[in-house]
Formats: C-alpha cells, structure tokens, sequence
DNA sequence: GTGAAAGCGCTAACAC
DNA sequence: GTGTTAGCGCTTTCAC
C-alpha cells in the first residue's frame, strides 16, 4: 500500500492531464465542465491511488478551513457532552470538522484557544461557556470571527445565542414547590457573572413574588461554580443561617446533589425535611441515591441548532441576530415531597 | 480592530523587512540568529497588530500539522470523557490540537472518520475504540500514518498501545469475591471482539480455576454492548436459566447497572442476594441508589500516556512498539456482601 | 473541455 | 544578520 501522500499532481500525471482537470473532476460543483467520461477516469484513479484531499492547502487557497471551533468549560461536566454530539451530529454532516477545547472556566484561556484555533483559521466558533461579558467573545467580534453562544451567553447583543428559557425553568419549579406545600424556598444561586446563574436569581425572585410569597434575603445563598463542592458549601452558609427552610432550588443537579450530602451530614433528610430541586437533567440522575426532581433541558438540540446556526450565518454574514429560546422541563422524582408543615 | 487577516508580510512591509526575517524571529528555534533588537521589535509589531500563525500554511509548508487525531467510540459513555481530557491536557502543553470523532463503535465509520482526518494531515492518531482485528487500525499502518491504541487494543502487534491490566483487575475482583464466601459467580461477559471483553473472559476462566473453582458455563452470558441495556437483557437471560448464582461479575458499570435493575425487576435484591461488581468506576458512582463495588482505572492518566507516546513515536519513528500496561484497583462499596449461604 | 500559471502564508535552503 | 527565492497542494482566472 501507498507510503507517501498521494497528490493532486500524482493522479494527474498517472493520468497525462493537468492538475487543474483532476481538481475540477473531483469537485462536484465544477465537474459539469468536464466530459463524463473524463470525470470517470479521474475519480477511478482518485480511488484506486487511496488519494485524500489535502484539507491545509485547501483551506489556505479558499481562505476557509471547514472547521468550527468550540470552546466548553470543562470535559468532565456531565452537561457538556450531549451538547458537544448534537453539534458534532450535525457539523459532521455538513462536511464540517469540529476542534474542541476547554476553557475551565477562565476567561483567560479560553481567549488563548480561540487565538490558536484561528490560528488554524476556523472559521466560525461555538462558545459553551462564555460570561455575561466576556472579553472572549469581544475578541471574535472585534476580529470579525463568527460566532454563537449556546447555554451561557453574553450580555451585549453582539452575536446569535442559544439559550434555554430560564424563566420559565423557574416557574415550573416554584409552581412545583408551591403544590407541595413550600413556602420558605431558599435559593442556592449560581455565580452572577453567568448567564444562567444571573437571569434564574431573577426568575426566582420574580416568581416567588408573583406568587405572592415575599422574599427572604437570608434564604438566598451563593454558589461560587456549578460544582458539587460549592452546593456543599452554599448549603453550610444557609445552614449556619439558622433559618427554617423547607425547599432548596439549586443553581444545578451538581450543586443539589452537594447540597444533599451536606444536609444529610446535619441530620436534615431529603426529601423528608427538605426538598431539593436541580437543574439540567445529567445523566444516570435517575439512578442516584435520591433521585433528583429536575429541570431537563435539551442538551442536543441545543447542540445541533447551535451548528446549524453557525453555518447559516457562515453563509450569510449579513443574517439579523439570532436568538434562539429553548424550553427547559420540569422532571418530578423523588426529591421533592409535600411540606410537613403545610 | 483589525478585520482583516494579519500575515507575516503585513509585519514585514509594517517594518520594512523581509517576511523571513520576521518568520525567523518569531519562532524561538531561529530568531538566535538575529539580533535581539530585531526580534524584540519584530515582537512588538506582531503584538501590536495582532498576528496570529495561520497554522494551515505552516502545516502545508512543514508537512506536520501539529494535529493528533482522536477516534472514541462514544461521547456520551462516561469513560471516555477523562481519557479525553488526559490526552488534551498533555497535546496543549505540547502546542498540538486534536480532533475528535466518535465512531459509534463502527470500524467503518472509524476509518471513514480517519481518512477524513488523514485529509487534515493529521500527524497521528489515538484510538480510544478499536476492535481485537480492525481495519481502521490496519489502514493506519498500511498508510504509515502513526497510531495508538489506548484502553481497546488489536491483537496483532503493530501498533504502541495503552492497557490495563484486565487480568489483575478480575483477580481482584474474584478474589473479593471469593473472600466474601461466594462460589457460584456469573459472569455477563463483554464483546469478544474487543480486547478488554476477551481478556477478562479469559481472566475470568483462569481465575477461578486457579482458586479451585470448577468453571459452570450456564453462569456466562454474553452482553452485546458496554450498555445498560445490554445489561439488562443479559442479566434477563442468565435469570432465564434457572441456575443459581450468588454473585455477578459485570462487563463494566454500565452492564452492572442494568444488571441490578433487571434483577430487582425479578425481585432479586442486589447486595442481599446477589452480589454485583463493575468496571471502570465510572464518575458519580459512589452516590448511586446502589454503590458499585467496581475496578477503578486510571483513565486521566491513559489518556496522559497515550498522548505522550504518539507524539514520542512522532519523534522517533524507529522506537520499539511500545506497549504500556496501567494497574487497576479495587474500589469496594456496597454492591457486593457476605455470601448469604457461606 | 482542458491546460498554464498565479498565488494562498509560510519556511528554509541558498546567497551575500 | 538579513534578503531572495522556491515550493508545500490546492483552486481558479485566463487562455486556447
């Protein structure tokens, strides 16, 4: 079998024709130019050579490298996944090439990948994990890259977003709570400089007074990440409080699954004392020990509609700003039950 | 800000140099050949207007893209998401990028997944999903192009690879079980056409037969993916034999917990019957409803080593196959008890 | 319908 | 120490 890269050139002279025939035979866009014959030829070469275009000189002609770049915070969070395969799903099947990487939620070094993955001339980008200013994604804007938020998302109406409808997440679960009885609903925020941390501490104050419930300033607690070890420690805060509470909203299933664990190290049972309600649905949730009531949001959709927006506004550049609202939905389990004192 | 791209020759005509000289000084290997003052000031302009290596002329040029190629088998399987993390962490340090496609484990999705990374001038691969005889892999070599395999491997020797060692991780689970009286242990075997099923079908054999345990084929069943599912249906079958069974050896976490909810699904109480133990540990399983007593691996670090040899055997193309062996370890928890008729 | 030639941005002989 | 130049593999305008 063939050692060395095959090139445009090899099938050419194998065949006695120029370069530029074998180009055009192979792009199915030009290959009407040329004698059905001619193309046959061309391609059976092409196969039996085991030739493979050479997508770096390709890109560096076209000026387009038919590749996205998208930036996640982090691997391990169970979230990201799904969203990373409904994008690689539908980037894939565009002929599309995704370059993944991760940002550990630092401004900093995610605007270090996105300067390497132009680098690599990407030419769009897809940005999980951006803050609600976010000099990561002032850097695309100001250098002209397209680029989409999906999840998190920025402040300034600079660039097409995807995002799930945090208002109505928190509707459904304080609509849930109140059924069951809760009135005194703490709430374990997450870090205002996000998004979704930010607009859902608003829907909750909204909805608790719209539901005529006022709000306590000492049931509301801030988580500093969406990670287990800061529900633990949010939840030591609120307990240290000496409030009485019944219902903890918590910023995500992470920070409400640390949150369990540190109610339970103080003796406080869930969902017997305690109801306790996350938010994103991770997998295998279903299974833990306390089976989490939820808020399930769809991550692959999210991932898909995300590339597909991209590529249309690779195509058209001129499109107006996309904003695209997804509807998050209530899971009830078990972690959730009717007040004991209601 | 700049729109537009920024090239060496912008710096070079900006300074009124050659675009040599600016290529010499910003990269460390030969901007010794300058004077400092040039290079400080070559730095300065390429700072100042924002210049950004087009990684794609670089790579046409060199011959080496600075890519590694990444094939999983699936995204969502909560196994590979640290392995790919190892791998990211140690290709950044090293400034290379990779590219991820997952091949639904499909041989020929793979290879159609490698040839379009061939495509992209890939410098190697890392193969997170090969079969025990895989033409993906074969085309690999046939092809030149430097590979590896981490965690799955082929039985021909012609690639490096990464494994654990699948023997050592059932002797430490056989002998827990045995340690806990249990004689009659089922074993819901992984695909034979892949390594890690094969190897602890074998391990499974020589194990008990090595501690004095006459081998019962009616306790083997055979699941047909790493899946919950999978899982289930097998259990479902081993339950449909009629045969006694104290304790289940599982192909990997997933199966194990299929395997435990089809059992209770036949009122068989997992550890109070039936003892259950996994493979992989994969990420939250302490805190499911039942704790898997599982073999942990080290998947950061496969991921790490896996990563340091390609780019090694990028460097030395003549380096003997490596073959690198990780050890595995019990983690036990509550899904494995005291043998009730011990 | 096909060939010739230029050029995308970069590096590395080879000059001087 | 720095400039000149060729060329990586491809597409595409311009000839014919």
């Amino acid at each position: 079998m063939s050692a060395k890269k095959v090139t445009l050139r090899d099938i050419a002279e194998h065949l006695g024709v120029n370069t530029s025939t074998v180009s055009r035979a192979l792009n199915p866009k030009t290959s009407k130019m040329l004698t059905a014959e001619q193309v046959r030829r061309v391609q059976e070469a092409a196969d039996a050579l085991g030739y493979v275009q050479n997508t770096m000189a390709y890109a560096l002609k076209k000026g387009r490298s038919m590749t996205i770049g998208v930036i996640i915070p982090d691997l391990m969070n169970p979230v990201f996944p799904p969203i990373l395969k409904g994008i690689m799903n539908y980037l894939n099947r565009e002929a599309y090439t995704s370059i993944i990487a991760y940002s550990e939620n630092d401004m900093e070094l995610a605007l270090t990948e996105i300067k390497r993955m132009k680098g690599r001339q990407v030419d769009g980008f897809i940005l999980a994990g951006a803050f609600r200013d976010d000099f990561s994604v002032d850097y695309c804007v100001d250098n002209n890259i397209p680029a989409i938020t999906v999840g998190r998302s920025v402040d300034k109406d600079v660039v097409d977003k995807i995002v799930i409808d945090n208002e109505s997440g928190m509707q459904q679960m304080v609509e849930h709570l109140l059924e069951l009885g809760h009135r005194r609903i703490a709430l374990i925020a997450a870090p205002q400089n996000i998004s979704d941390g930010y607009e859902r501490y608003r829907a909750y104050l909204e909805q608790l007074e719209s539901h005529g419930i006022e709000v306590d300033e000492s049931l509301i607690v801030q988580a500093e990440a969406f990670s287990q070890d800061a529900g633990r420690k949010a939840t030591g805060e609120l307990l240290s409080r000496n409030v009485p509470f019944s219902a903890v909203i918590a910023a995500n299933d992470l920070v409400a699954l640390g949150c369990i664990e540190e109610l339970e190290r103080n003796g406080v049972h869930c969902p017997d004392d305690v109801s306790v309600i996350g938010f994103n649905n991770m997998p295998y949730l279903d299974q833990f020990r306390v089976p989490l009531t939820t808020i399930e949001i769809p991550r692959l959709r999210m991932g898909e509609k995300a590339a597909r927006v991209i590529l249309e506004r690779l195509k058209k550049p001129e499109m107006p700003l996309q904003h695209i609202v997804l509807e998050p939905r209530l899971l009830v389990r078990s972690s959730t039950a009717r007040c004991r004192d209601a």
